[in-house]
Order: structure tokens, then C-alpha cells, then sequence
DNA sequence: TATGAATGAGCTTTCATTCAT
DNA sequence: AATGAATGAAAGCTCATTCAT
């Protein structure tokens, strides 16, 4: 039984890395971050941090896989088939909403990526091969709505996903310079409902046959 | 005539900073840009970035500055008041996909700045007081548009900002993450027609009256 | 007799490791080799290493002893005594050409060592009181030679020991050098013949008596 | 003159560094020099070291470069034209004698480079193109040695030169592993004339005419 | 006899910044 | 107004070694 032991310890010592990793590289950026505080910051030592990634990029990446992995999961919180394609619709996109707005972390280390190019997700293994599920069920619920004569039909769901997209990781992302400029916090629990509505909407309007 | 020549020569000297970091700060982030390189990609020395400038941080914030008011002319291209409210709006929003389009070191910049929590807004007695004129562009559509029976009367003209922004913002700002994870180029010309006429349509079809 | 069988796997896994560390200290130098890579090139683990040798010191102390080792059994090879002086002084100098040719690590070794004024070996027990066995042999070919009345009589043994090592170790020991600065390998098959003749003829003429 | 100074002073401070590296490197290897221990032996700091010569690396290959720059001179000082062949072939060897025994620290680089399998001289634009002028030198006197009768006619310059080379090279080179099995010093100054007079006359034996 | 996890000390290197002229 | 040389502080990383079982 010891060999269990040890082995979850190495686990454990990981996912602290990974997730004290995961604040620092979010708050800082990629060049801000400093192994020596994220080592500070948890109960293990640098140089476990090297021992187990072997150097900044790779506990990077691997911060960056995790965090991809937590998105994965979304769509299936969806029982697609049994709903309106019209509630299909908005719920996939509040889905959304609520999962970026509850891990700004995830959408800043992607803000992160996009500075550099993406180069990070390009070296990763399991990044590059990474099929977004979601899309599938946007798919489906796209071409049950056309079926059913609620939904035009000539939309590309990429497109329809980019839409929902970009407003939801715009207020999590451009929420600082939105606020310092326009004085309101796009993120004040009081304008959420508001947001929330307004998304569903948008993308109903949108998609409504005419 | 040698005073005048020395202020321009000051001028130009300073000019090429900023412009030379501008590329290498949308480019590296704050923290990845290196003095030595802006240095090594002009034709003045490393020593000037100071002399004009004081320290890396202040070269930033006045990049950011620089950069920022670019975007403040945006709406005077706008003959707001001789146009068709719906007309208007969509020329507003074509006019913020196109600018966002051509000044990709600006969104990123706003990316790093956010990255930064815009803590370099704040610290700019320039952009801390930045009213976005844009805004009361929109503003007077909106309610020309609600008075000639057009549009809906519900909304906030900054919700309607933050929608244009959101869709402007993301095809630049998540382009590489994009591409990576689903293997299309956002900004390839061949989407751009569609993607310009789409923003138009989701805003006005949300507007619209009904 | 299970006690038997661990003690001989006890050295195996020393002789695995001798044999791994001598051709990474040959090959990077006593600073440059890496316990970790003589652990990964070996089927054992790094810290058999330890538990063998205690420290990477001591492990390459006995990588020395156990190249020197080899060595030894050269002037067995030799005759001696049933040979003509003239053809002993030959074959004795061509069986050293031949081992330094036949063990390169060995002569690199011995490089290594004087880099570190060989202080290794006047911290091993075993190398310490080393005596060349080869010498007492060079020294009866000499005199035999000598009362035959074919060598001179005014030569140190020692000294043409010198002479048929520096010939000898210098082909293996400066190979890299002396082919980047002069193109030529001074291992390439193709001098091999000549130079050990050459080496023969040199040692002939200079002991001629006159 | 302002200009001047400072250009001689970085001079200095070059050339400062490359004389204490040289020992450092000489002294303990490639790998086992310290950048830290090179700046504490110099009056300035660490920093300055990558300032000029960028990492440990390529200040090792100046320093290869500036020890092999010695040795260049070395066939100047013989005026071979006016000389017997037989004089001018054991002054050239007594040179290389003598220059040997007196710039231990370049023996001891080569022998380190050749550990090295000579990968820093490859990398080097200066040492990839050396020519040794000595070989020329060389080559005339065996030229006019066999021309005049002296000199047997089917020798090889370069393996000359070897024979020269290791004779010279391994009394400073194999000094300590020598020393430390023969208990006699090499380069012990009472055995200084016989060996100087040992190499020449090795040579002359194997050159002459029979 | 054996081993995966862990580590302190120290290594090379980088970077924004300032000095001296 | 301008500049090449210099630098302190700290960054990322490595290495021989030991711990705990």
C-alpha cells in the first residue's frame, strides 16, 4: 500500500503546482509570471516545479490543457434532444455565460495564449488535436430548429459559436479597460440578468425565420 | 532656425519610439517586451527609450495613449444625422469592424492592458479621463431610431457598444486560439463579408421594433 | 544458495555502472558527465549509484581504476625473451600502438584525469601504488639490446617510454583538434599503417648504436 | 579623446576577461569553470562578461581563439632560409619545445577542446579556417633537406609535425597522470636539456639519409 | 537490495536601468 | 541632445545528493 501513497502524493503535489500555477500565469501573463512566487505560493518547492514540468513553457502548456479541459464538459450538461431547439439554444448559450463568467481564469490565460500566438497551443499534444464538443450540439440544435421551421438555415454554426462567444469573453476579458474607460463594471452582478437576456435574444432574433 | 529643427528632430526621435513599441509591445505583452529589442528596431539608441521617456513603464502608458486615439476619430467619418437611424447603425458598427480590423496592435493592446487590469489606464492622466465619443454617436441613433418607430426603446446604448465591441473585438483579439482549436482563420478574407454583414443583421434584427 | 546469486547480480549492476559511467566521463569530462544520464543509459537506477559508489566521485575514481586496469596485461602479450631486441622493441611499441588505438575511452580518460592533475588517482588506493609492468619489460629489451650491441647504451627507459606513449596517445588524444585545424583524421585506417611503422622506424633509428 | 579612452578601456576589459577566463578554463575545464569564479578573480564583474561576450560559451571560444593566436608567430622567429636544413629542422622542434613548455595553459585548452571533441573550434569562424604557417615552414626544410642529401625523401610533412607535436605536447599535457604513476615530474627542469636535445635528435636519426 | 519523490545550493543568464562623458 | 560602457538584482534552471518506504 505504499506505492499508492506515493504515487498519490506526486498527483497531489502536481495539482497544487498546476493550480497555484494556474492564478499566477492568469494574473501575470506568461513573461509576468515568476516561477519563483508561484513556487512561494504553494506548500512544495521550485524545484519539484522543474522536476515535474522541467521548465516554465511546459508547466504553461500544461496549465493551459487543464484549463481547456474544464470547457469540454459544457455541452453535456445539455439534454439536447428532449428540448425546444429554440430553449436548446438559449440554454447552450447561458451555459456559456455562466461558465466564463465563473472562470475568468480560463478566459484570461486564453487572452494570454492569443499574445502569443497561440504558439504554446500549437506545441501542445493534446490541445492541437482538442475538437470542441460544444460545437456538435450547436450543430444539432441549429438543424433541428431549420427542421422544425424556427430557425433559418443559412447559417454556419461556427459563426453562430463565434457570436456567442465573443460576448461572453468579452466581459470577462475587456472587463478592466471597460470599466476604466466607461466607468461601469461590465462584470456588477447588477447588470447580469440584463446581459444574460440580452445574449439569448441577440441570438434568437438572429436565427428567427423570417 | 536650429531650435525649431533640433524640437522636430526631438519629435521624429520620440515618434519612432512609440511607433517601434507599439509593434513590440502588441506583439510581446508588457512583460515580454524587451527594451534592448525596441532599441535594436530603431534608428536612434536604447539610451533615448530613457532620456524621453524615463522608464519601460511610461513608454508603455504613452504607446497606449497613442494608441487609444486613433480610435477617437472613428465617428466623425459618420454623417450621423443625414441617415436613416438603421442605416447609421449599421454603418457604425461597419465602421468599428473595419477600424478593428486594420488596427489589429490595437486590440492587442487592449488585450495586454486587461491583462495588466488596466492598471496602466488608471495610472494615464490621458486616458483616465477618455470619454468614448463613439458612444454619443450611438446614443442619437438609438433614439432617433426609437422615435421614427425603428427601434425598440429598451436599450442601453452601452449594452448596444458592448455587443458591436464584443463581435469587432473577438476576431482579432482570439484569433490564434481560434485558429488553433478550430482550424479556421477568423480574419481570412474570404469569412470578411460575411462576418461584416452578420454583425449588421444581429444588431438590427435585435433593434428592430416588434 | 540465494546468497550466491544476489552477489552476483550485486556485481553485475556494479559492472553495469562502471561500464555506463566510463563511456559518459570519456565522453563529457568529470564536470560535464551527469549522474542522471549515466542513470538513464543504464538498466538499473540512479540511486544504485549511490548505493554502489556513494558519491560520483568515487565512481569515477573507479572508472579509472578499472580503465588503468586494462593496461596492465599488455607486456604479457609480449615474448620477450625469445625475441631479437630489435623486433621486441618493435612489437612492444606496436602492442601499445594498438591498445591506445583499441581503447580510446581509456586515453581520454587519462586526458580527463590530467585536467584534473590527476588528483583522482592520487586519491585512489589502487592507482596510487601502480607500477607499469610494461616499464621493467622496455628495460630488459633495452639491455638486452644493449649487451647484443645493437642499441645504444645512454638511454632512461623511461624516457623512451615517453617517447612511444606521446606518439602513441597523441593520435587518440588530440584527434579532434588536429583534424578541425588540419583536416586531416589522424585515425583515418587508411595512415594507420604508416604510422605504426613510422613509429617503429623513429624509436630503431634513435636507439641505434653508432 | 573622450572616444579613445573608452574604446581602450572596453579593450581592457575584454582583454581583462579573456586573461583570467583563459586561466579559469585552462585550470578546471569547460564545464568546470565557473563564470562566477572568472568574475571574482577580475576587477570587473559578471555582468560584464556577458556584456561582451554574450555566454560562457562563446567566451570560452575567444579564449581557444586567443591561445591558438600564440602559437601562429611560433615559425617567425626562425630565419630557415639561411640555415642548414639540419639546424633549422631541430631549432623549429626546439621552438615548438619550448613554446609548449611555456604556454601550458594552451596545451591543457586543447586538451580540453579535444574532450570536447572539438565541437568549439568547429563553431569558431577564426580557428575553422586556421592554417598552421609552421607546416609551411616545415615543408621547406625537408624540401631542401632532400634536395641537399640530408633528408630522406618519403616523409610526410604533417606526420612530422605530429611526431614533433606529441613529443611536445605530452610532457605538459600527460604531466600529472605521469607523474603520479612514475613518481618522476616531467617537466621537472633537470630533465629539460635531455629530452630538448632526445626530440631533436629522434628526429634527425628518422629524417637522415641511409 | 531497491526505488520514486524530493531538495539545497549554486549555476548560467537576463533585464531594466544608470554612469560618465 | 546624445551615447557606449557598465551594473545590481533577480530570473530560469541544473545538479549531486538524500529521504522515506
Amino acid at each position: 500500500m505504499a506505492q499508492p501513497d506515493r504515487v498519490r502524493d506526486a498527483d497531489r503535489t502536481r495539482a497544487e503546482i498546476i493550480e497555484v500555477a494556474t492564478r499566477e500565469f492568469a494574473d501575470k501573463g506568461y513573461a509576468g509570471a515568476r516561477v519563483d512566487e508561484i513556487a512561494a505560493k504553494m506548500s512544495s518547492t521550485k524545484r519539484m516545479i522543474y522536476y515535474y514540468f522541467g521548465n516554465k513553457e511546459r508547466l504553461y502548456i500544461e496549465v493551459l490543457e487543464h484549463a481547456y479541459a474544464g470547457i469540454r464538459a459544457i455541452e453535456q450538461q445539455l439534454d439536447v434532444e428532449h428540448l425546444d431547439p429554440v430553449d436548446a439554444m438559449r440554454q447552450l448559450a447561458e451555459l456559456t455565460f455562466d461558465h466564463h463568467e465563473s472562470h475568468p481564469d480560463f478566459i484570461r490565460l486564453v487572452s494570454i495564449e492569443n499574445i502569443h500566438h497561440a504558439e504554446h497551443i500549437a506545441r501542445s499534444t493534446v490541445l492541437g488535436g482538442l475538437a470542441n464538443p460544444a460545437l456538435d450540439v450547436l450543430t444539432r440544435i441549429l438543424a433541428r430548429g431549420h427542421e422544425s421551421g424556427a430557425f433559418r438555415g443559412d447559417v454556419d454554426p461556427l459563426d453562430i459559436h463565434m457570436l456567442i462567444s465573443s460576448f461572453c469573453v468579452f466581459r470577462i476579458a475587456n472587463r478592466h479597460t471597460w470599466g476604466a474607460i466607461f466607468k461601469r463594471d461590465m462584470l456588477d452582478p447588477a447588470y447580469r440578468p440584463q446581459h444574460r437576456q440580452m445574449l439569448g435574444d441577440v441570438l434568437l432574433d438572429y436565427l428567427a425565420a423570417r
